[in-house]
DNA sequence: CATTTTTCCGACCGACGGTCAACATGCAAA
DNA sequence: TTTGCATGTTGACCGTCGGTCGGAAAAATG
């Protein structure tokens, strides 16, 4: 029931059209007729259309899930510097997807909407508990000074995801540098880091 | 060409009929049979039915936004009191839209995804300069160290809306007191401000 | 070869968002 | 009162969509 090559076909033509054309929203029809096959044998492979949606979210993000877990495990490297080395994947991965730019968000929001949110739902998710893992080792070295290093993964993932999304808080690059700037210097003086040894994240 | 109490009438419908059916899409049908008109009336005062869903979130903000407006100019209340004024009427206002706690998630999730989107966006957009004056305001008078308001203010918007709203990063109420918590206790260490000063944001 | 299972398909379905020409209503000018 | 125009109002209608289905085609099985 699962073949994985004629689904990942259809996976496929689904990401060409999408970057193809931005912003409209993408039929059924039109991604069997991409993928070179007929409609009916989409739902062969998919019980819906929004299942299409969601397992092409999930492959877009197996890479740098994969290196999180590796980052995780690789305590030999300071924690900080494997937390940058995960931010650095996330943002490769998530610029793949987020080529809109242009303007007119007249025709059918909706389906957009729907990708972004679970893009953020799937990377902060996924990718918490590695980097909470990653802050706990940092904690145990005397390099993070914080006590709930759950919390404090959640809260940079779900600042960093949808800053760098822009679209949930749509800014300029100035904004988004500005507050991705602010979260840094909140997080060197929460975690009791002196000022600039966290400025990593900062680099685009 | 803008007839208010129609207009009024037609958002009246809508959030009646989400109140109504938590999950399901709505028809624009549906919507017209409930404000008791036809459909094509619908469609004579909003462009679209995207412009619907915007409007009456836009329509439901309007109370928080001018208690933020009122409160950002009240100088002679504490900023930190203030604070907590504004996070309430959120609160308060954001309960109202999202009730849905029972599971089905099946049919047409993303003009729910749409939904809290806007919701986001609308939150943290109308709400982060009146924020970010109280913050200046506590910076000013020396209650708050920190030397980016906005950004602080935009850090603190994103992480209580995403985890208020509870769709974006489905989690349990403790985890969601765990974060906020975690945020709580970031912002005072970041801001200069002793433990427990700022435990208002998490009253629940 | 026959037969069973898996894969594939496009005509079809109901429902949707949106349009439109016709129609009602009110009201001021002739 | 009659005329004309602006403002509303309507539901039938249109094209398209997501999803279904019965059966054809292909592959596997013996």
């Amino acid at each position: 029931m699962a073949n994985q090559a004629k689904c990942n076909q259809i996976l496929d033509a689904l990401q060409k059209i999408l970057l193809r054309k931005n912003i409209q929203s993408v039929s059924v029809s039109e991604i069997a007729q991409e993928a070179g096959i007929g409609k009916g044998s989409v739902y062969y492979y998919f019980p819906s259309k929004d299942a299409i949606y969601e397992a092409l979210i999930e492959r877009n993000y197996e890479k740098p899930l994969e290196t999180a877990r590796n980052l995780a495990v690789q305590t030999e490297i300071s924690p900080f510097t494997r937390m940058a080395m995960l931010f650095q994947a996330c943002r490769n991965s998530s610029a793949e997807f987020l080529r809109e730019e242009s303007s007119s968000d007249l025709p059918s929001v909706q389906e957009k909407a729907y990708v972004h949110q679970k893009y953020l739902t799937h990377l902060v998710q996924s990718l918490k508990p590695e980097l909470t893992s990653i802050i706990r080792q940092g904690i145990e070295r005397g390099e993070i000074h914080f006590d709930r290093p759950d919390a404090l993964a959640e809260i940079v993932l779900i600042v960093l995801s949808v800053k760098l999304d822009n679209t949930l808080v749509p800014s300029s690059k100035e904004e988004i540098e500005g507050t991705i700037g602010g979260l840094v210097k909140l997080l060197e003086r929460g975690t009791g880091n002196p000022s600039g040894s966290l400025n990593f994240l900062t680099a685009f």
